[in-house]
DNA sequence: TTAGAACCTCAACTAAGGTTGAAGTCAAGA
DNA sequence: TCTTGACTTCAACCTTAGTTGAGGTTCTAA
């Protein structure tokens, strides 16, 4: 199977209009996550953006966050973790899906212990921890 | 251990500014929930608020479900599975638990399935539907 | 080389989820 | 009874996460 963003790795300069529509995201999204520091292009002599491959991993990203609680200055702290120079590798992605799911592990555990007191459910310290996984 | 509303349940008449303590909520908060159709009040002959002990369990659950990105409109979908007439039981906390379990399980198994994704990870059904639980 | 689609910036607007402040009313202790 | 703090409504304001539109530029295919 292959990686769901490797398929886009070798297309460097995607225009705003391109990643808009693999992203299923409108370009106006684009822009404000690029002045909000979630993404970031390179300019043509025209101004106009292009973008990596891997801007579409990052918009899918920020998407599923925002599906469970992440606000735009949450994600982009996670994201900040990338590096800065080249275009992340599976290692660096799977650095921040641990940090995720430890972020999110914390959050479920919170719902899950607090749904447990409210139906009278026995809370033990294991019963929280495998549920919140 | 004690059942986390048992303690306020015999606290009929609570005034919003209780309800605000004890929830950690600001009395504005408190309003707007209500003006949302989240929580219900009766009134005094002056016309000032005043709350069964159960609210407290209702104003937790909105927190903790805005917390994991659900938004007002889908809590008030998930309290109205309450019962009108009487004070929610255990029982009936159990059902909304549960609900709000299986909602939370599909998200957070989305996301889960884009780490995987994006990590390189092998993705196979049973380890899909282990980390999203 | 020119039409038109796609791009640019900037400002104004929207919706959600509240907070703040003004002006007035209620409730409880001295 | 009176005062003082907690309460009431209503309108205006705030932040977050974008969208929309005006006015102008760039890219591409004929």
């Amino acid at each position: 199977m292959a990686h769901v963003c490797a398929v886009d790795w070798h297309a460097g300069g995607l225009t705003i209009g391109e990643v808009a529509a693999r992203g299923r995201v409108a370009p106006s999204a684009l822009r404000f996550y690029e002045a909000q520091g979630l993404i970031s292009s390179v300019r043509t002599a025209g101004n106009q953006r292009r973008y990596d491959g891997d801007v579409l991993c990052r918009v899918m990203m920020i998407r599923a966050c925002q599906r469970v609680g992440l606000t735009i200055a949450e994600i982009r702290v996670a994201l900040a973790e990338l590096p800065d120079g080249h275009i992340p590798g599976t290692d660096d992605w799977e650095r921040l899906a641990a940090r995720l799911r430890s972020e999110l592990h914390d959050r479920i555990g919170q719902l899950n212990a607090l749904l447990d007191e409210l139906s009278g459910r026995p809370v033990t310290a294991s019963s929280a921890r495998s549920r919140a996984r």
